[in-house]
DNA sequence: GAGAGTTGAATTTTT
DNA sequence: TTCAACTCTC
């Protein structure tokens, strides 16, 4: 094997049992994982399509792939698995869907279908305005993830609030159990509970599944970890790895402490630590070091590097964060024309989305181009989740969430009330919804009218179906016709321009089922394709194109993963970074740990900002610097370019509680 | 069912 | 401050 260091080669070349790889930032991981992956291969005897490599997103596991490409030149990598934990999840159960209580053409629920789902059973209900749908959604997300049933959770329930969560929680799983549907987080629940009650179908994949890989392993779940350890077995023949300082995912259910987790659960475990930083340099890691110091740590490690000490990274203090854009603006532009660094080689990374504002408006103002990552998803779109639902509709027909979504759109004058009706109705006969719309019974609880709407509703969906059975993308090509979307479209939206965008991103939709059903998917159904674009980030691709010669705005999860020569790490103040909620819930650590991966997505240099003040929700604030740049090594660091922090600077700093109570005092209007 | 007005909430968000 | 979601009215 080419090019690696002693603990990266013992990392690929050791097979005998499980392995934690702990692998600090910038010291190639991916590269350990797909050399490991071709040594398996070519040395070890695997077949290709024994070997199963795991990561969170799509966008790691195609850059995995590429990698693994370049690098094998095309040989005897057919047949391999690198997925998301997701798509893994999905394909165990689109095998055998009956084993985990669902028919086959299933729908996949996005968090957003989900929440609204939830939205509905809380309609009604006293509560309902104390409880927020998206916390409810958040609170079932978790019980999933620790693998808590209803039943388990109201066992749990300490008070009436979490009983009646758990109640809600009941209510959703029979809601998606009658739609033959599941959601995210049911693609890793319901494959290990599909393992435990049914050991031949676990003993089927982990025959199939020799060897496992996993990546970013700090950011597992339980349920994740459960189903690597169902899928492992007893031998542990695995490779993990993972770095616990780039734990920042714990909020969502993530569990660093999986990575301990495993010497218990393995004895046998084997560590390597992977300490040679490859990215950053020498001053910008002693930065990281020093800052990263400050967390409690289960493994030691400390990363160091043989590249330059390069320059000093400094600190801008802006007046506030106008000044602060301009500032940055400023330098990129000095980097550009003066040191002739291309805009698509710098990074401004902040802690939230709406920070991004500002510097948007001033780089579009100097004209500086820039690319912002985040944003609305393709799938979020509106007019993208009625494509999805006309689709999901047609490949299960049980699937209530998606029929009351479209049933009126475009607008068929079927109301609220006869949805009612019509809900009610198809309950007390146990049917869907759309069944319920042909039910000869209706009749009696609906005008003719309105019955005569629902039945041409059904209609519409019943002739599609069978035209998707010989031709699924066809079929949806002529659904979208049928119903004249694009004409709903039109009068919807506010400009043409707009319209024709929308338009654009349904046609796109299709022609990514036609891709598909070119492609893997050849004697697959629509429901199998829509739930693997629901999973994929076609947005991603997007991004990427769009991409090359621009500023990054993004925020510092965003940035996890990447690199970039230059990074600006803007609004270093209290209260942002580490952001107020940790302040007050005690999870400095992992802010600790963003501005950690901020600090070490740099390879050459590193700017700070921070404001004295800022806005918020329209008030001013005065803000001071963050506690994580007190426990940088001031000498290490360039304020405002004077080197070092000047005797001035210190009283100036410490005339800030003056200029706060100034500032109190006389806030500008 | 659409439009106006009110209210309340504003971290991060791999799938 | 800004924006989205919800309510109320026509």
């Amino acid at each position: 094997m080419s090019g690696l260091n002693p603990r990266q080669h013992a990392a690929v070349h050791y097979t005998n049992g499980p392995l934690l790889v702990l692998a600090g930032a910038g010291s190639g991981k991916t590269r350990v994982i797909t050399q490991k992956i071709t040594h398996l291969i070519a040395e070890r005897g695997f077949q290709p399509r024994h070997i199963c490599a795991l990561t969170f997103t799509n966008k790691a596991a195609r850059e995995m792939r590429e990698r693994l490409s370049q690098q094998s030149k095309g040989a005897q990598t057919r047949g391999l698995t690198i997925s998301t934990f997701h798509t893994l999840g999905l394909n165990i159960l689109r095998r055998t869907p009956e084993l985990a209580d669902l028919r086959r053409g299933f729908s996949l629920l996005d968090a957003q279908d989900a929440e609204s789902l939830i939205k509905e059973h809380l309609r009604g209900a006293p509560e309902a305005h104390a409880i927020g749908a998206a916390a409810v959604q958040q609170r079932i997300s978790r019980w999933k993830n620790d693998l808590i049933n209803p039943a388990h959770a109201m066992q749990l329930a300490q008070d009436d609030f979490d009983a009646r969560m758990a109640s809600l929680y009941a209510d959703y799983e029979r809601s998606l159990r009658a739609y033959n549907a599941v959601d995210f987080d049911d693609l890793i629940l319901a494959p290990t509970r599909l393992f435990q009650t049914h050991p031949a179908s676990l003993q089927a994949w982990q025959g199939r599944l020799r060897y496992l890989l996993v990546d970013e392993y700090q950011d597992t779940n339980n349920a994740q970890y459960a189903l690597v350890r169902q899928l492992t077995g007893t031998d542990g023949a695995f490779t993990v790895v993972g770095d616990d300082d780039q734990s920042i995912y714990a909020w969502r259910g993530a569990r660093p402490e999986n990575l301990a987790r495993l010497q218990v659960d393995y004895p046998s475990l084997k560590v390597i630590i992977l300490e040679q930083n490859y990215r950053s340099s020498a001053r910008i890691l002693g930065l990281a070091n020093a800052l990263i110091a400050n967390n409690r740590h289960v493994f030691e490690k400390r990363l160091w590097s043989d590249l330059e000490p390069g320059s000093l990274p400094r600190v801008l203090r802006c007046k506030d964060e106008a000044h602060e854009a301009e500032r940055v603006a400023s330098e990129i532009l000095h980097l550009k024309f003066a040191e002739n660094v291309s805009f698509g080689h710098i990074a401004v990374l902040f802690r939230g989305n709406y920070q991004a504002r500002p510097f948007e408006k001033t780089l579009r103002e100097h004209n500086i181009p820039y690319f912002l990552s985040g944003g609305t998803s393709f799938f979020a779109r509106a007019e993208v989740k009625d494509a999805m639902a006309y689709v999901r509709l047609i490949a299960n027909p049980e699937d209530d969430a998606a029929f009351l979504r479209i049933v009126n759109t475009p607008r068929r004058e079927i109301g609220p009330t006869t949805l009612e009706r019509l809900a009610e109705h198809s309950r007390e006969h146990a049917i869907s919804l759309l069944a319920g719309c042909t039910d000869p019974g209706l009749a009696a609880h609906l005008s003719a009218r309105q019955c005569a709407r629902l039945d041409a509703f059904a209609a519409l969906i019943a002739s599609h179906r069978r035209h998707s059975e010989t031709d699924p993308v066809g079929s949806m090509r002529a659904l979208i016709d049928t119903i004249d979307y694009s004409a709903w479209l039109r009068e919807n939206a506010s400009s043409q321009q707009v319209a024709e965008r929308r338009y654009e991103n349904v046609a796109d939709l299709l022609e990514w089922l036609g891709k598909l059903h070119k492609g893997d998917f050849q004697h697959q159904g629509l429901a199998d394709m829509v739930s693997h674009l629901t999973l994929m980030d076609v947005l991603d691709r997007q991004e990427e194109d769009a991409g090359g010669e621009r500023v990054h705005l993004m925020t510092l999860h965003a940035a996890k993963g990447l690199e970039f020569p230059q990074v600006f790490l803007v609004g270093m103040e209290e209260e942002l970074l580490p952001h107020r909620s940790s302040i007050e819930e005690d999870t400095i650590e992992e802010e600790r740990r963003l501005a950690y991966v901020g600090i070490t997505r740099a390879r050459e240099a590193l700017t700070f900002t921070l404001t004295r003040r800022r806005r918020r929700y329209g008030e001013w604030i005065v803000t001071e610097p963050s506690r994580f740049l007190d426990e940088l090594p001031a000498k290490q660091l360039d304020w405002d370019g004077e080197r070092s922090e000047t005797p001035e600077h210190r009283k100036a700093r410490g005339l800030s509680h003056l200029r706060m109570l100034k500032g109190l005092l006389n806030t500008p209007p």
